[in-house]
DNA sequence: GTGTCCCAATTTTTT
DNA sequence: ATTGGGACAC
């Protein structure tokens, strides 16, 4: 350990003043070598900055005032932070609770929020450290009512927006067809992250369309008042209003609040932006960090001008700029910077590294996208021997994408976790048990009503619905509260169904008494036995609702595991964390398995080995920005910022055809961001393993020669070379074959199906071709004959409707009964 | 009120 | 390809 000694800027005289644990002797009584565990009130401030570079250090101690780290990719960014806040609490004495400090995700808050204990070594449950929406959440728990709001407010996901928009658009006799709900979804949740109230003028009021989105607006805010709820702009847009409105509780929290810190500042909109001005009033110790580079949510609000007017708009404001990269070899960095460098728009950093060379970027030219999916796998698990999975991450631009790579990680029995995409807490049973649950805490919880009255099935249809729904509106009430008032009213209320409504009624009034001080997971498991989901599913009996029970069970083991963890093991509090963290799956596990997500995802986080996916144009740069120089800008940052995720090796790849909501494969034109990244970076063929010597991303730039590019766009160069060769890749060489399809039954993987594939197959080797051609002469499949199912086996034909390959037959199996399945998958016996 | 068939939309990106 | 909604039949 280096013994450098460093002394520290003087302390802040507020924070002497605010801290009892601070004294004045604190700079003659320098380190005494207490290493992390040592968590006594020693001035343990050497090993905080040692190894820290002199601008780290700069950021680390600049402790008053405003400050911009204007932070590279890969430069210590979140060091810089863990050690600052060490560095306020140990060294300047300030007490944790008097510190807030805001991430962009729940994960990188748990992240920080473990670095910093170790740092601390102890706890740092006082410390206020989360995303800009779970500390609106708290905000808004405690001072809520101040603006209409209960302790036990529902916080809305889109679905439930959606939910809430539909009904009053429906009131307002607004045609869903003209006006688009998911656009004036959009509107709201733009006018909020501007805290733009329904009665702004500033409200954009251009078109048709526009007048009629703030109409539904207002309408809506009313509606979400009435059922106690708020959606996720809310979560920033309330406590701004709180703040602003209130002068009491903006002093108390900007009093409180001595140092704020703020990570991934470029992608802070305009109501994030506004709380911290509020909460830095008193003080103005606001200290934000941030990548101009780096800045791709600009479609969520995100002003990058926050970041780049800062110094502006504080006049005292010191700046640090941090350009050294610790994280990647050379050719990874120079790429990304190659690659980032066309843009025009950007503060202009230039980022160096003292790292060795590392190996070039692997680049492969798929023929198509499963094949470029199988050439993942085959690789991953190739490096498998040497590298441990949970180093190795795949990128890709939508999530649509990820079902391939799922398939193939399947088919190569490879572990991985989809991170993101919601997969768990998206589905519909586990949403319905969560609307239960939250009814059951929110008594007027209109869209958790609306989602649940008649789930499971209980006789409760359209027309009870609309009869509740009417009187809500007439006593603007919510609609659990109509509900219970029809069902008070019994028979006088002329409604044929009341009974039914009088039944649900008293079922949640017999949960909700229930509930009362139990544990989240057994008031979950309380409400899967009593609601009748559980039931229903049972009765249900098929292997879809099998897995349906499966998944609640998961449900009430995630509500024990917070239970028993978190400081809240209500309902409520289990409710809270659902609301705010999207990716559970990364949270219940950390076995060893390859990370699959977005590029979006992959922000802040770093892996060994990473592979981006689908470098095509139209998905990167995706199809939506095109036209729109700032939305290609941020595309271009995007793929900068996955492409600085690797730390030792990447591997860049797309496919020469791909599907498109499953249809056929449709060739593709390779992501012109490509062509700014120098050919001798690049290593690889498109064509594994034939020893054809056509090189693949890397040779375009030598041999292509067409266009004169010398890093050569992927144009029709190679693609022309490519396609004579044939078949271009063997996807199937692994023996077993092991394809899986989706039939019409949605066929578990795992099975070892082996069917054909419904592309060209263009990437397959003959083995596939037999059961295609067979699957094509679907004309002698007829009622009452018979056919073969590969995994099914023989069976009869009951019916068949459509016609070709795309034609769905009824079939009674001998062994598994009657199955509806795609005609390709049959053949006649 | 429920079940079934057919059609349309889906795929940006997320708290 | 899968899903959800709407139209229709029972």
């Amino acid at each position: 350990m280096s013994t450098v000694r460093l002394r520290a800027a003087c302390p802040p005289p507020i924070a002497v003043l605010f801290s009892p644990t601070m004294n004045g002797d604190l700079f003659d009584n320098p380190a005494t070598t207490s290493d992390e565990t040592g968590g006594s009130d020693s001035a343990a401030y050497h090993p905080l900055l040692d190894g820290l570079n002199t601008e780290q250090r700069a950021a680390v101690t600049t402790t008053e005032g405003p400050l911009l780290v204007l932070a590279g990719a890969g430069s210590g960014k979140t060091r810089v932070i863990t050690h600052r806040i060490a560095w306020l609490v140990q060294e300047c004495g300030v007490e944790p609770w008097r510190i807030l400090a805001v991430t962009f995700s729940n994960k990188a808050a748990g992240e920080m929020r473990e670095r910093i204990e170790r740092l601390l070594g102890g706890s740092s449950a006082s410390l206020w450290l989360g995303t800009f929406h779970a500390i609106g959440v708290r905000l808004l728990r405690s001072f809520g009512e101040h603006v209409g709001l209960n302790r036990s407010f529902s916080i809305y996901d889109r679905d439930d927006q959606l939910r809430m928009i539909g009904r009053v658009m429906k009131a307002m006799s607004v045609s869903d067809k003209v006006f688009n709900p998911r656009a004036i979804a959009g509107y709201i949740d733009r006018a909020k992250n501007r805290c733009l109230l329904p009665d702004d003028p500033r409200l954009p009021a251009g078109g048709v369309q526009e007048r009629k989105a703030a109409e539904v607006y207002a309408a809506y805010e009313k509606e979400m008042r009435i059922a106690d709820a708020v959606d996720f702009g809310d979560l920033l847009m309330r406590p701004v209003q709180l703040l602003t409105k209130f002068e009491h509780l903006r002093a108390s929290q900007a009093e409180r609040f001595r140092y704020l810190l703020v990570d991934e500042f470029q992608d802070t909109n305009q109501a994030q932006y506004a709380l911290l001005e509020l909460l830095s009033s008193h003080h103005g110790n606001l200290c934000v960090v941030g990548d101009d580079d780096q800045s791709i949510y600009s479609w969520r609000g995100a002003e990058i001008s926050n970041i780049l007017e800062f110094p502006d708009a504080h006049a005292n404001a010191t700046v640090i700029k941090l350009e050294r990269n610790y994280r990647s070899t050379r050719p990874i960095l120079e790429a990304s910077t190659a690659v980032v460098s066309r843009n025009r728009s950007r503060h202009g950093k230039v980022l160096w590294t003292e790292q060795a060379e590392g190996p070039p970027i692997r680049a492969h030219v798929a023929s198509d996208d499963r094949e470029e999916a199988e050439w993942i796998a085959r690789t991953i698990e190739r490096l498998s021997a040497d590298i441990a999975l949970d180093e190795i991450a795949v990128f890709y631009r939508t999530n649509a994408q990820s079902r391939l790579l799922e398939e193939a990680m399947r088919r190569f029995r490879l572990p991985y976790l989809v991170i993101g995409g919601h997969r768990f807490y998206e589905r519909a049973e586990i949403k319905d048990a969560l609307a239960y649950a939250r009814l059951l805490v929110n008594p007027r919880d209109s869209a958790g009503w609306l989602r649940i009255v008649n789930t499971p099935r209980r006789g409760i249809g359209a027309k009870a619905v609309e009869a509740v729904n009417q009187l809500a509106q007439r006593q603007s009430c919510s609609l659990p509260e109509a509900c219970e008032a029809i069902a008070a009213q019994g028979r006088t209320s002329g409604l044929r169904g009341v009974d039914k409504l009088q039944l649900f009624v008293a079922l949640i009034g017999r949960l909700r008494d229930g509930l009362t001080s139990l544990r989240a997971d057994q008031a979950g498991r309380m409400i899967l036995e009593h609601s009748g989901l559980l039931d229903a599913l049972r009765e249900d009996g098929s292997l879809e609702a099998q897995g349906r029970i499966e998944n609640l069970q998961e449900l009430v083991t995630a509500m024990r595991e917070h239970a028993e963890r978190a400081d809240n093991p209500t309902l409520v509090g289990f409710l809270e964390q659902v609301a705010l963290v999207s990716d559970v799956d990364a949270l219940s596990e950390k076995r060893q398995s390859v990370s699959l997500m977005t590029m979006h995802a992959a922000k802040g986080l770093e892996y060994d080995v990473t592979f981006l996916a689908g470098l095509e144009e139209g998905l990167v740069p995706h199809g939506n920005s095109a036209g729109d120089v700032a939305g290609l800008e941020e595309e271009c940052r995007l793929l900068y910022v996955a492409m600085t995720r690797a730390r030792k090796k990447m591997h860049l790849s797309y496919a020469l055809a791909r599907r498109r909501f499953g249809g056929w494969p449709e060739p593709t034109v390779p992501s012109p961001f490509l062509s700014a990244i120098p050919g001798h970076l690049l290593e690889g063929d498109g064509l594994t393993g034939r020893g054809v010597g056509t090189p693949g991303l890397a040779g375009r730039s030598g041999s292509s020669g067409g266009g004169g590019a010398r890093h050569g766009s992927f144009g029709g160069g190679l693609r022309a070379r490519i396609a004579r060769l044939d078949p271009p890749v063997r996807v199937d060489d692994r023996g077993d074959g092991t394809r899986i399809e989706h039939d019409a039954d949605g066929g578990a993987p795992g099975t070892g199906a082996r069917v054909g594939h419904d592309g060209k197959g263009a990437a397959q080797g003959g083995d596939a071709a037999d059961a295609n051609s067979d699957a094509g002469r679907s004309g002698a499949i007829s009622v009452g004959g018979q056919v073969v199912h590969v995994t099914f086996g023989r069976g009869d034909v009951l019916d068949v409707s459509g016609s070709g390959g795309l034609a769905r037959v009824t079939v009674r199996f001998g062994r598994v009964g009657m199955k509806k399945i795609l005609a390709r998958f049959l053949r006649p016996a």
